[in-house]
Formats: structure tokens, sequence, C-alpha cells
DNA sequence: CGGCCGCTTGAATACCGTCAATTATAGTGG
DNA sequence: CCACTATAATTGACGGTATTCAAGCGGCCG
């Protein structure tokens, strides 16, 4: 249940058996689907467990009071989305479903007592928050100086890396491609651009053949040119095992 | 020395005087000065310390390959630049003085011992870190879907209320104003907008009664105002003492 | 097969950026 | 104390990127 998550603190550090086994119990408590359109949890309510994207894509967002409808964040399988946010009253934003999810609905204390009893486990949940908190500086610094094409670029590139950690990304030839369930409506949302120009953006992206995308999938022919495209450098994700001294030693 | 760390974190919780007792000892250890336009930390730098800015004005900031810049966000008195960073090999972004500031360099065990064996302290630090990545989505909206007089009057008001819980704003009259040494330079570069139009914009903003900026201070005549401008909403910021059942029992 | 949702297109326009030059302010040294 | 210099603020003209409005197309689902 909890593999997505797994594999995703896995690129930070080595898990033991046991560190996932409580992952996976956690995990398994109770679980709920949350349809397209509906929310998994609003802004202003006081928040009760922590959620965990088992399956399914949903975003971070905030409204403003006349309706413009800001995405913040994209959240895909293995992603946690409130740790810790349990000691608020009421919480700041929005997450909504994008397609169907299924979402973990984990007690805040049974997660901080599995995370708290393995040292390893604390240490790759406070990567986790930093990367969370990156990826959202990120967003910030794309939508201030990248233009639309940049902006679109950058985010394709962020998710295929996201994808690509959680093993949600296949590799045919050199093409690498993912699902990708997400309207040029919200792209636009996500993006601080009209659907309008999300649009003509997109065609130009496809004359450049810099993305395919047929249906729900995304296909990425030529990666170093989008990166290019997008100034993408991985490096805020942190990928490459910053943790690895804390690696369990396991066959 | 730690004296505006914490009167932000008493936003949440009052602290014990053992509390703050351990934080003014750990902030006491080693204090360096970095003058304006030099870097507290840079992109790809080892964390090795934990900075806490006592005194002076800096900013988080990020350069794209071809040298345009975004500020990702203020840092004042009483910020903690990077709690939790030294777990990764190497820092995502830059945090560069705008101001002389003076920065009490904790080393990182010092301040987790300190924070994990108080469990007020352990919360208190949680809130902070929240109200961090709250204040980065809000950026992310604003950048979004704010106009450039939105966008401005919005980050006043978030500065506004950043600094008065630390105790670094005036109430004259009903007219608040705070230091501000930020040029509209600098405020071009947090707010994704060219110099121009930030010059412009504030004109306009001067014509409505909005602000007033004169020297390094800026005066908001009618914070009602400026904050329907913005369409401002202050939860994000937690500042009614979400805690306020841990709070230490003193005179 | 009809309807709805999402995608696409065109035209007019608004907002904001760029370039370049000028004025103001503040800090420095004679 | 005042000239000198660097930095910051301001202005005008022009152009480009992106928005808005409105309409048409197309595929998927009941």
């Amino acid at each position: 249940m909890a593999t997505y998550l797994i594999r995703k603190l896995e690129q930070f550090t080595q898990l033991s058996s046991e560190d996932k086994q409580k992952l996976e119990r956690a995990a398994a408590a109770k679980v709920r689907v949350v349809r397209p359109r509906e929310d998994i949890i609003r802004e202003g309510d006081k928040p009760r467990q922590v959620n965990l994207i088992l399956d399914g894509w949903a975003c971070r967002y905030k409204v403003l009071e006349d309706g413009r409808r800001q995405i913040v964040g994209f959240l895909v399988p293995g992603d946690v989305c409130d740790i810790r946010m349990f000691i608020l009253k009421q919480i700041d934003h929005s997450m909504g479903a994008l397609t169907p999810v299924r979402v973990a609905e984990i007690p805040s204390d049974t997660l901080l007592d599995v995370i708290d009893t393995s040292p390893r486990l604390t240490r790759a949940m406070w990567w986790n928050s930093l990367v969370e908190e990156a990826i959202s500086r990120e967003w910030t610094t794309s939508l201030g100086q990248r233009e639309a094409i940049e902006r679109l670029s950058h985010l394709f590139c962020e998710l295929y890396f996201r994808l690509k950690a959680v093993g949600l990304t296949e590799n045919g030839q050199g093409r690498k491609s993912f699902e990708f369930p997400v309207t040029q409506d919200q792209l636009a949302d996500a993006t601080g651009m009209s659907t309008v120009h999300v649009n003509r953006t997109l065609q130009l992206m496809r004359e450049q053949e810099l993305i395919i995308w047929k249906g729900k999938t995304v296909t990425i022919p030529d990666l170093e040119a989008l990166m290019s495209v997008a100034m993408f450098n991985a490096n805020y994700l942190h990928l490459d095992r910053d943790g690895h001294e804390l690696d369990a030693n396991e066959p």
C-alpha cells in the first residue's frame, strides 16, 4: 500500500525491512476514495489525520475572494499531504482530487510514532519536507521569471522526475512517458496562465517536438531538450541519495 | 539575542523561561556579520550550521542559468534560515543580505538538542516551518493570480504582519509603519515584475494612499484598505496562538 | 445520438517588459 | 562643506506577451 511512499523515501536512503513494514502497517489502517473534483481537505478545516496519496492525482490550491484559483502543487502517489499540520487550528489551503484518488488516512499519532522511533525514517521524512519546500520555491521562480513555454516545460520536467522516483514512468526506446490526467484548464491554474495561452503554448511545444500529449499520456521525446528550454536543474529535488550514509545494512 | 525568534514562536505558544534560556544560549554561541549584497549561504554549498537572523534583512533567492533572479522570500529578524537542511549534500537556493545582517551560527546538533528536549519547542518549531511553507504557497498564488497592484499590496501586508509578530512595527495614531530597507529593484525580483512597472505601480499606490514610503520607512495609512486591495487573509500566517493549550504555566 | 466537457481558433486589447535617458538621493573624499 | 560618484528612482516611447471574449469543433459517455 505504501509502496510509492517507500520508493520515494528510498531516493534519500535505503530503508530497513522493519522501516518498510511500519509504514505499510500505518498506511493500511483506513482508506478513503475521493472522486474527481472533490476535496480531500478544504481550507478552514481542522486537520484530523495525515493523508497519504496511494493512487491517483490531486493538487493543493488556493482560491481568492473573487474566485481566481491557483494550484500551488501537484500531489501524486506517495505524497503525504499534511504531516504535522494537525497542530494548527485550521488548514490554510485546500487539496482537491483531479482523478479518482485513494487516500490512506493515518492518525497523526500513529505516523509520528513510526517516524520518531526510527532515526532513519525521521531523516527520510525531513528530507521529504525539504524537497516539498524546494518545489514550492521553484514554482515561485517559474511564475516569477519563466515565460510561458519555459514554465510549462519546467513543470513537465518536475513531474517526470518525481514520477520516475516512484516508478510511474515508462522508458521505451529513449522516449520517456507518464500518465498525465490533467486538463488544460488545470494546467492554466497551475502555471498562472489563461487556458487559451496554455493551449497555444502547448501547440508550440508540440511543433518543436518538446512533448507529445495524446489522451492522458505525455511523452518526452528528448528530455535534454525539454530541460534546456525549461532551464531545469534537478538538484532541488535531491534525488541523489543524500542520506546514503544512513542506508540500512540488508541484503 | 534570540529575542525576535522567541517573540515569533510565542505567537504559537507561550514558552517557559527554561525554553527561552535554552534558545538564548544556543543563539549566543557565534555571531557573524554579513554585509549587504553578500551571501549568507549560496546554492550548492554544503550546509554546515543553522543560521538565525538576529538583525537586518535578507532574502532567499534563485538564479536561472541566464541570470534572471527570483527572490522567493524575505528573511527578517527571528527567521531561521535552514533548520534541518544539514541532512542535504548541498543547498538548493541562496540567501543574501539586503542590509548589514547579524547572523547567529548555531551548530545543528545544538539546536536539535534544544528543540527535541522540549515538546513545546518541538511544536513551536513545527509551527514555524508550517508557516514558512504557507508563505511560500501564498507567493506562488500572488505571482500566479494577483496583478501588479494586488501583488505589491499583498507583500506589504505579509511583511506588516510578520514584523508586527516580532515587535518591529510602530503604531502612531492608527497609521502602521515599519522599516523597509528594500530597493525597487529587489522588490521587482521578489514580485516577478520589471523595475519600471514596480515603480509605476508604487506611484499608483501612493496616489490611492495605500502606502507612504519615505526613505526606508513604509507607512500604511489604512490597513483595511490595503488588505482589501490585496485580497489579504492573514489566516495562513497562523498568528492566533494555535498552540495555546501548550502554554507554559508561569506568572 | 445528443449533450457536455475539454480543446482549439480568431480578433481586439490590456498589461507589462524593454530600452534608453534623466533626475534624485546618499555616501565618500578632498 | 561641497563636489563627486554610485546607486536608486523616475519618465517616455514602443513593442511583445498574454488576457479576454466569443464562437466553433470534437470526442466520450450515458
